[in-house]
DNA sequence: CTTATCACTTAGAATCTGATAT
DNA sequence: ATATCAGATTCTAAGTGATAAG
């Protein structure tokens, strides 16, 4: 398919995902009785202990006499440990130092590992991340009081060159501020400078605050809420039992909710109409609880249709109602779609509440179709600095508590009544807050960049641990690190759909093949991971792991856990001890990124046309897509959409064909008169194929990679784990502009990456 | 330790919008 | 002008992981 265009590296090229594998519906896959009771698992711990004592296999027994579980060995561990790993990377440090990389070597490629480090020895990082040092983090040197906007941080030298030209500007700034914030309200004068200096606020060139605290004042005006329900217009019917019925505001209410998605596949679901319906004649009177007693009989068409009635009369507005529309939205935008955090106005996310509806879970979830309730003021806890003008209640009703938390960074929140988890209205990508935490997040990943070789000789030689549950934690670790999982956090059973990660896996979603057509210890994946998409890879590994493997699975049914003696929360302490602020996540980042770098050095080719380039960025862009497993539908219009673009090319081929003959017939033309007219057509007429012939191109290239894409999702690989740097600098190396990659809201999040990288950055 | 809670990131689908084709 | 479509935007569910509570 798509990404692998000879690249030999292992992350890309890991196992044989299979690419027209994606949701999974079926209800097979899914254990419904898989009853993880806690005591049952202890139990089976215990006597798969005793159990191991009887043996098949010779070269099992050897495996196993070297694992003991924790029980008895914990204290036998290794206490030399950290002393051989300073050792190693002393020693990589000395090799690296003196062996200049090629640019092409494969940072995270397995398949050789690590004869040579080839990390480039540049450890101070070149802005001080403050998940950095622990011990800094938490002292806050400059004064409450004052927000002083300061100088930039300290840079490495090689990078504040260039960072210098920007920041002068300090004093101005922090002049500027204030004032800008007092003249915010006014007319146009003031809205427009505000804007102007707003947009080009550049926080990446402050201090940011090193206590836990994450601003120091916060205003807004609270949340916009659900609009009442209207009641349905008498002539709209509900039948029940072939009889027309007239239902309770309430209960109506419910209805339409039903009613609305009668054309969605939900509607059919067993568990949708059972929890809808339980929910439903909760809402109901006494009377029509009576008289409703099946869901069957229930007819919403009349509903139904009345709301796909109002759907198109709306698209068919006028232009001028559209208009108001438009401009209503726009004023509730600026009122409530903004805040002021720290002297700047900031775009929010998520201001409007959301509104009453049926849950609609993600794969096979026990609660979908259950009512979602209306949220109230009642129900909301307001967020806010306590010197601001604090958001008001509707008339008539109260906020459940105004608090003043500045070690948070939400505005808003409630209890939705589902899981009974907490929602919350938060900043824009683009705000300073989502900003610093984002760059800093790709800041983490360049770090494990830095000791990631360590790290992996580290887990190898865990496979060969005596403790069971080192031995464990090496082959997650080595899934996490080579296959991108997600670490698996244990989930509640029965609240949400089963889906896992790595470290809940359980024996039934792997087999193992010690042959599987030209390969050796093959592990074949299948699963279903977040948002119940199923995750589906055979991948050849080393025989070590498969060796763990199989003992793993010793004397366990399908639905034990495969690492049952590893948790995230092991994991992950494990991993903070190896790197300051390393959890399983930085894994995901990190190999994303610095697989778009590689595979755009790979694949861009310098004299290629700008559509050829843009195939290229979008194809490393897939690569990556494709080792996180981000899945998507494919379009319901993609076949119509692709042969559309057929017709196309079709069309802009003949085009070319009609193009071609005028050259020729003009260059016969001139052949013949050779005078000055006839020579200019020729070259006018070679122009215009060559402009077709270019646009042809562009058409192909589009084609192919729509194809290539026809369920792979880019958008959130773009949003979430590659370094935006990396895309800047290869736009910049190439002469591409920005807006070729990113989109209007792209370039917002990302406006820190595209201010601070240059062509040369590496990740 | 285990479990619960909280805050926050990551995720695909649904919906909207505006450009382009008819 | 209107319909269609693709890309942008919105929506909110579903993860991760830190920390508090038991």
């Amino acid at each position: 398919m798509s990404g692998d265009h000879g690249h030999k590296d292992s992350q890309v090229n890991s196992g044989s995902k299979a690419s027209d594998s994606h949701k999974h519906k079926d209800k097979e896959h899914r254990h419904k009785d898989h009853k993880k009771d806690k005591e049952r698992e202890k139990s089976k711990h215990s006597s798969n202990s005793q159990h191991r004592e009887h043996s098949e296999k010779k070269h099992k027994d050897k495996e196993r006499e070297k694992v003991k579980h924790s029980v008895d060995s914990s204290s036998d561990k290794h206490r030399d440990k950290p002393r051989e790993d300073k050792e190693r990377r002393k020693e990589d440090k000395i090799k690296s130092s003196h062996v200049d990389k090629p640019k092409k070597e494969k940072e995270n490629g397995y398949a050789n590992p690590p004869a040579v480090k080839s990390e480039p020895d540049e450890d101070n990082g070149f802005y001080p991340s403050p998940k950095h040092h622990k011990s800094s983090k938490r002292e806050y040197d400059d004064e409450e009081f004052e927000y002083k906007p300061k100088k930039v941080k300290t840079e490495n030298d090689k990078k504040s060159k260039k960072r210098k030209q920007e920041y002068d500007d300090d004093n101005e700034d922090e002049d500027i501020k204030p004032k800008k914030k007092i003249k915010d309200k006014r007319g146009a004068d003031g809205k427009k400078s505000k804007k102007e200096e707003e947009e080009k606020w550049k926080w990446w060139e402050e201090e940011r605050a090193t206590d836990g605290s994450k601003w120091r004042f916060l205003e807004h005006k609270g949340p916009v809420f659900a609009p009442a329900y209207e009641p349905l217009p008498a002539k709209v019917r509900f039948d029940y039992d072939g009889k027309h019925m007239k239902l309770s505001p309430p209960a109506e209410e419910v209805a339409t909710f039903f009613a609305k998605m009668l054309d969605h596949e939900y509607t059919t679901k067993e568990m949708f109409r059972k929890n809808f319906y339980k929910d439903w004649r909760r809402e109901m009177t006494p009377e029509e609880k009576s008289k409703i007693t099946d869901l069957n009989k229930c007819n919403f068409n009349d509903m139904s249709e009345y709301f796909k009635a109002q759907s198109e009369a709306r698209k068919q507005m006028s232009k001028e109602e559209k208009q108001k529309n438009k401009e209503e939205n726009e004023k509730v935008l600026q009122e409530y779609g903004f805040c002021v955090m720290d002297n700047h106005k900031e775009r929010i996310g998520n201001f409007r509440i959301e509104p009453p509806g049926l849950f609609r879970g993600r794969g096979d979830h026990p609660k979908m179709g259950m009512l979602k309730r209306r949220i109230r003021p009642e129900d909301i806890i307001i967020n806010c600095s306590k010197d601001s003008k604090h958001p008001k209640p509707p008339p008539g009703t109260r906020w459940k508590e105004v608090r003043h938390d500045n070690k948070v960074t939400w505005l808003v929140s409630w209890t939705e009544n589902i899981q009974g988890s907490i929602k919350y209205i938060m900043l824009n990508p683009s705000s300073r807050i989502k900003g610093e935490k984002d760059w800093q997040k790709y800041e983490t990943a360049r770090r494990l960049k830095k000791c990631v070789d360590r790290l992996r000789s580290g887990y190898r030689d865990d496979w060969k641990s005596k403790e069971m549950r080192i031995r464990q934690r090496a082959v997650a670790l080595y899934f996490i690190d080579k296959l991108a999982l997600r670490a698996g956090n244990e989930k509640e059973e029965g609240e949400t759909a089963d889906t896992v990660g790595c470290c809940s896996l359980r024996v039934e979603h792997i087999n193992l093949h010690s042959k599987m057509d030209d390969q050796e210890y093959v592990v074949e994946f299948d699963f279903l991971g977040k948002d119940s998409i199923r995750y589906y890879n055979k991948i050849p590994v080393e025989k070590r792991v498969f060796k763990n493997l199989q003992l793993f699975l010793e004397n366990k049914q399908p639905e034990d856990d495969l690492f049952d003696r590893l948790n995230t929360s092991i994991l992950n302490k494990h991993l903070q001890e190896l790197m300051d602020g390393l959890t399983a996540k930085v894994f995901r980042t990190y190999n994303a990124s610095i697989t778009l770098q590689q595979q755009l050095k790979e694949l861009t080719c310098p004299e290629d046309s700008l559509p050829a380039k843009i195939l290229s960025y979008n194809r490393a862009n897939r690569a990556v897509a494709i080792l996180c497993n981000h899945q998507r539908a494919p379009p319901k219009t993609f076949e119509k959409s692709m042969q559309n673009l057929q017709t196309k090319i079709d069309e802009k081929q003949s085009q070319l064909s009609v193009a071609r003959k005028q050259v020729k017939s003009a260059k016969a033309d001139h052949k013949a008169s050779h005078d000055d007219r006839s020579k200019k057509t020729v070259e006018l007429k070679r122009k215009a194929v060559q402009r077709i012939e270019e646009q042809l191109m562009k058409l192909q290239m589009q084609a192919t990679d729509r194809e290539e894409n026809k369920q792979i999702a880019l958008g959130t690989s773009k949003l979430n784990y590659l370094d935006p740097r990396i895309s800047v600098a290869w736009c910049k190396k190439y002469d591409i502009t920005i807006e070729k990659i990113y989109n209007k809201t792209q370039r917002e999040k990302f406006a820190w990456a595209i201010d601070m990288a240059e062509l040369d950055y590496e990740f």
